[in-house]
DNA sequence: CCCTGTGAAACAATTCACAGCA
DNA sequence: TGCTGTGAATTGTTTCACAGGG
C-alpha cells in the first residue's frame, strides 16, 4: 500500500519478515511480564504460550534476530527484552502527535501503552477552537494552525490521525509536508502518501465485519452444499436475509492473528439488488 | 489458543481465503462511496485504486465470490455492494455489547462505523457502579452483574472488550459462557477461549511499535551503516542467506495482538548480557 | 478492443522434524 | 538430555499474463 520501494539491496541479516516484525511487540509484552516477575530464563515453549503463538514460529522469528538463546536452557529474559526493544527501535524516544482529539483521540492520549515504551505524546492537536487549551491526559490541546511548528520543533516523525474521515487526508498531507514519515491512521479512509512514508491503519468496523463473516458461517452451517463442479452463474442471488441467530454451536474457528485493518463505512447503504 | 486445529470443511465454493475476507470490508467501503455518488459501474482498476489495493488482487478476490462482473464493462456497483454485504453477513442484524466504558469504550460506542452496517450496540456494560445509569452515545450503561442476562435476552453473539488488561480474561470468560462466540479485544492481553470462539485483537501500541521499527530503519539507512553498505552489530548471526530485497517494501498489514500491560516506566532497558 | 476471470508462476509465511550444542 | 536453530516441506498469498466473453 503506501510505501513504495524504499530500501536498497543492502540487507544482510536484516531481512526480517514483516510477519515476524508484527509479532515482536507480542513477544516483548510477554517478556516484559516475565521480567517483572524476575523470571530469569524462558523456553520457546513457555514464551510462545504466553504470547499466543506456537513455539516453532517463535523460534523461527527469533532466528531472524540472531542466536539469542541457549540450547538446552532457553532464552535469557532480560537480554531478549533488550534485543527486541532495540530491534523495534524502542530504545530511543519517539515523540508522536495525535491529531483529532475527539472520543478516540482522547482515549489514545490516555492509553497507557502509548506512553510506555519509548513513545511520548509530544502534542495533541485539534481543529476545533473550542478544544484549544483544554487539557487531555495532562496535555494541553493545541490548534491545528500550529501543526507544522509542533512537528518541526519536536522532531516528530510519527503521527496519529484520529480525525473524522473527511479531514484525514488533509491532515495527513500536512503531517507529511512537515516531516512526518510514519502515520497511524484511525480514520476510516484510504490515505495516499508519497513514497517513503509508512501508513498503518486501524479500523474498528472492519474488525467487526470480519468477525461477522465468521460468525455467520457458524450459524449457517445447515447450508446446502452447492452443486458439484463449478457453478458459474450466480446472478440473481436470492436475498436470504432471515438467518436466525442462535448461540453456541461450534464450527472450527480460530481467528488467525490480526489482519489488515482499515476502512470504515460512513453512510449506510441499502441492500439493493440489480436485475 | 493452544489448540489451533481449526479448519473448515472447505466446502465447494466456500473457500474464501482469510486475506480476501479481510479485504472485503475495504471494497465495501469504496463501493458504498461510489453508490452514494450514484456511480453505476466500476472497473477493477478504479475500484482497486479507491480501496488501495491493486487490480489483480481485487479481481482474484472477487473471483472467490463468484463472477459478478461483466467483461469489457466492469462491476455493477449496487449489485456488488449487496453481494459483499451478504457474504460478510451484514444483511442481518448483529447486536453487540461493549464491555468497559472508559475512554475507549465510549469512543467505540460513539463510533459511527459501529452502528452502521448491521451492527447495533445492544448494551454498554461497565463494572464501575458509578458508571451505571450514565448515558453514553445515547445508551444507558449497565452494570456487569447483568452481563449474562443482557447477552441472552438480546441474542448477542459478538462482544467487544475495552476493559483494562487485568479484567479482560474474566470478562471474556463470562461473555463466552453466556453465549458470545466472537470477540473483538482491545485490551492488551492474550485471551484464551475455547475452540469455536473467534477472537480478533486490536492493539494500539503494537501498531506504533511496528511503525517505529520501520521508522528506525529509514533514519538508520541515511546515517550510519549505508556508508559501508553493511550493518552494525548482528551478534553472531551468520548471514548465510543474502536476501535480495527487491523493490517492494511496505508492510502489508498484519496486526498483532495485545501488547504492553504494565504502566510503570521500567526505565530503559539495561543492556544486560547473558552469556 | 476492453476488461474480467483464472490458471500458473513467484513469493511469503508456517510448520515439520531433526541435527547439534550446552 | 532438553531445547535451540534451521533446512526442507507445506501451505497460503500475490502477481503475472493471457484466454475469452461482451
Amino acid at each position: 500500500m503506501a510505501t513504495g520501494r524504499n530500501h536498497r539491496p543492502a540487507t544482510r541479516s536484516r531481512g526480517i519478515p514483516e510477519a515476524t516484525v508484527a509479532r515482536l511487540p507480542l513477544y516483548l509484552r510477554a517478556l516484559t511480564a516475565l521480567s517483572e516477575r524476575s523470571v530469569p530464563t524462558v523456553s520457546s515453549e513457555e514464551l510462545a504460550a504466553a504470547a499466543g503463538v506456537n513455539s516453532a514460529k517463535l523460534r523461527k522469528d527469533f532466528s531472524y534476530l540472531g542466536s539469542y538463546g541457549t540450547r538446552g536452557v532457553g532464552y535469557d529474559v532480560e537480554y531478549l527484552v533488550y534485543q527486541i526493544s532495540r530491534e523495534l527501535g524502542l530504545t530511543q524516544d519517539w515523540p508522536v502527535v495525535i491529531v483529532g482529539i475527539g472520543n478516540l483521540g482522547a482515549a489514545l492520549a490516555n492509553y497507557g501503552g502509548f506512553a510506555s515504551r519509548g513513545f511520548r505524546v509530544a502534542s495533541l492537536i485539534d481543529a476545533d477552537p473550542a478544544m484549544t487549551g483544554k487539557v487531555v491526559a495532562g496535555i494541553g490541546v493545541e490548534h491545528t494552525d500550529r501543526l507544522e511548528r509542533i512537528i518541526e520543533d519536536n522532531g516528530v516523525s510519527i503521527g496519529v490521525i484520529a480525525t473524522p474521515a473527511g479531514a484525514a487526508q488533509q491532515v495527513c498531507d500536512r503531517l507529511v509536508a512537515a516531516g512526518v514519515t510514519s502515520i497511524l491512521n484511525f480514520a476510516p479512509t484510504v490515505l495516499s502518501v508519497p513514497e517513503g512514508v509508512d501508513v498503518r491503519k486501524v479500523d474498528l468496523s472492519i474488525e467487526l465485519q470480519i468477525l461477522a463473516f465468521h460468525e455467520q458461517r457458524k450459524s449457517g452451517e445447515l447450508e446446502a452444499g452447492e452443486a458439484a463442479g463449478q457453478d458459474t452463474a450466480a446472478p440473481a442471488a436470492p436475498p436470504a436475509v432471515s438467518v436466525t441467530r442462535r448461540g453456541a454451536a461450534d464450527a472450527g474457528g480460530e481467528a488467525g492473528a490480526g489482519n489488515d485493518s482499515e476502512a470504515g463505512p460512513d453512510g449506510d447503504v441499502p441492500a439493493v439488488m440489480p436485475a
